[in-house]
DNA sequence: CTGAAAGCGCTTACAG
DNA sequence: CTGAAAGCGCTTACAG
């Protein structure tokens, strides 16, 4: 009997059981060991510790954590795994996370599949679940309610204005204020939105700031801003700047101030203008968002503004880390991170 | 006695035997409905249905897979979540993977932390792990090793030439090749590399291609090639090109095309040839490895080697799916994956 | 068609 | 300092 179960070959051990059965110890034992309990011999510890080494043997976590033992995973819901500055959160979050001694799943949340995703995460009894990126406001709002009920921290990144929700966003309104201030500075007077005209989420953010910022010098949006948006198929991308940059270069009269509602779309203005005999900044100026790589790859470089991920990510955090293990606080915790300019040479002063 | 359970608050319920008594059903049959069993009234499913929609119930994964149930998860291994093109893959490796029911573990794999991570993801009994990236050679490999001893499949994407592991990658020395030829059509017989130069990994597989498209001309690789890299602190990206090419423009006399390790240095020396008053494609071509957006966002557009992404997920998921389930191979699988040229305007004729 | 009971691999009082 | 036993929340034969 004793000798039918030693197999031949050094199978793989799969359980304390067996494990503890290899070393010559209870599983009591064997499991103090593993969770570097006190109260043991040295011995006792160091022959359990040679022999993991030795046979490479893995707890199962899932019996761990079925006992009760958190499972420090952190759910985080992705919009997308393509636009770099939300790519740019998850690598700084996961990173933050990991150091704090939390792993992170990730799952990309598409229209449609954001309730699978928070329930396999809840069923996998994270700790919080974090959406990172901008989504359908129902959709998400539906979320939070559910992690709310189940007991379960939630955090927002970038999306503001959600009910009920604890978010950490930049403050858009500022960042568009601040880089108006700019413009208004240097001359201009009048202004192309690129992919800003309004819509769901960020983009109002965006049209409160431009607004405060003329506000200030006693003019009004209507007057000064113009978009062509409709023109073209929205894509947000350096084609759809190009594009934009093309219809507008064709107006008797134009802005001569465009604000990018991204990098890329101002990439793509600049190289319009450029085809249409315009330079940049001497004839238009143009400014981006985001602050990407490539913002400072091209030629001219682009004026635009600092997501401060870094910030965002520490603020993040904070608000998830200190909601663990109490209960769900009353009201949404709402944080703002201050957005940073970061002026280059796609900006100059209005041609005279 | 029973009264006081039931709680005056709707407390979130935890297990099946609560949601069994709420339903007024046994344990067994509500989780008969869970898994979507055969045999059951319609009535009853319909029942459990609605109570788990009410309710918000979600069953402890942890305890299902203690029982067996199969955990539907592939453990992924990033070199790092800031190169485009790894996380190019990654994205595109996940959606691949839900599509199939696979979630997906990510874990950032730096030096010195990959044991601990493969360790994670074997005591989450992951079916597979995956490598996205390049890795140290000795620590991949022991974590291979282990993998292996543990009878957990898995697989490497993008680094070529590890003992034992099966692979997917692009056949880079193809590539270059292809582009060699290209230049060498264009009337190019003197090349700069700009980060080329040997190295680590990836790197031996390109020259490997230089040399063939050379030798195919009777070039030899010493005669024809120029590498600077010596001379500035390597960086792989935009500033670490441009640096390169104003040695290079310093020089008396210099090669007429550039080979970049990636976009981002082809787009850095572009910048930095056009700083010392030479045009690209006139004066000299410059080609870059990628295909990264950013490749068509400057001026000139640059030519490029496009990595194929969906061509390598879609094999990565079949060697990955294909070992699922039964016995590892006896054999590292080996897949090669065909990049393409991306001639766009960096690249042009030799000057007269 | 539905239910009572055993058992997955851990951790944790409780004994010794 | 170490061990035997109970129990976490599921699934799955086995009964009825």
């Amino acid at each position: 009997m004793a000798n039918s179960r030693q197999k031949t070959l050094p199978s793989v051990i799969r359980s304390t059981a067996e494990f503890a059965q290899h070393v010559g110890l209870a599983r009591t034992t064997v499991s103090r060991v593993l969770n570097g309990q006190p109260g043991l011999k040295a011995k006792t510890i160091e022959r359990v510790q040679r022999a993991l080494a030795e046979t490479g043997f893995t707890p199962n976590a899932f019996a761990a954590h079925l006992k009760g033992k958190r499972t420090a995973m952190i759910g985080i819901c992705m919009e997308d795994l393509a636009t770099p500055p939300a790519v740019g959160k998850l690598a700084a979050l996961q990173k933050l996370l990991r150091s704090r001694g939390f792993s992170s799943l990730i799952e990309v949340f598409t229209p449609g599949t954001g309730r699978d995703a928070v329930r396999h995460f809840l069923s996998l009894r994270v700790e919080a679940v974090v959406f990172i990126g901008q989504f359908l406001r129902e959709e998400i709002e539906a979320r939070i309610a559910e992690l709310i009920a189940n007991g379960t921290p939630h955090l927002v990144i970038d999306q503001a204005g959600l009910a009920q929700a604890n978010t950490v966003s930049l403050d858009r309104a500022a960042a568009m204020e601040a880089m108006l201030d700019h413009l208004l500075d240097l001359g201009h007077r009048r202004f192309g939105l690129l992919g800003v005209s309004t819509g769901p989420g960020s983009k109002i953010d965006r049209l409160v700031g431009i607004e405060a910022a003329l506000r200030k010098r006693r003019l009004a949006m209507e007057e000064c801003c113009q978009s062509l948006d409709h023109l073209h198929e929205r894509a947000n991308d350096f084609e759809f700047g190009r594009k934009l940059a093309g219809s507008f270069a064709a107006l008797e009269e134009r802005p001569t101030a465009f604000v990018g509602l991204n990098d890329a779309i101002a990439i793509g203005a600049v190289r319009g203008f450029q085809e249409r005999g315009l330079k940049v900044p001497r004839d238009v100026s143009v400014t981006g968002f985001n602050n990407q790589e490539i913002s400072h790859m091209t030629s001219p470089t682009i004026t635009t503004v600092d997501q401060s991920i870094e910030k965002t990510i520490e603020a993040a955090a904070e608000v998830l880390l200190g909601q663990l293990g109490r209960p769900l606080p009353k009201r949404p915790e709402l944080r703002t991170i201050a957005p940073q300019l970061v002026i280059r040479e796609s900006s100059g002063p209005v041609r005279a």
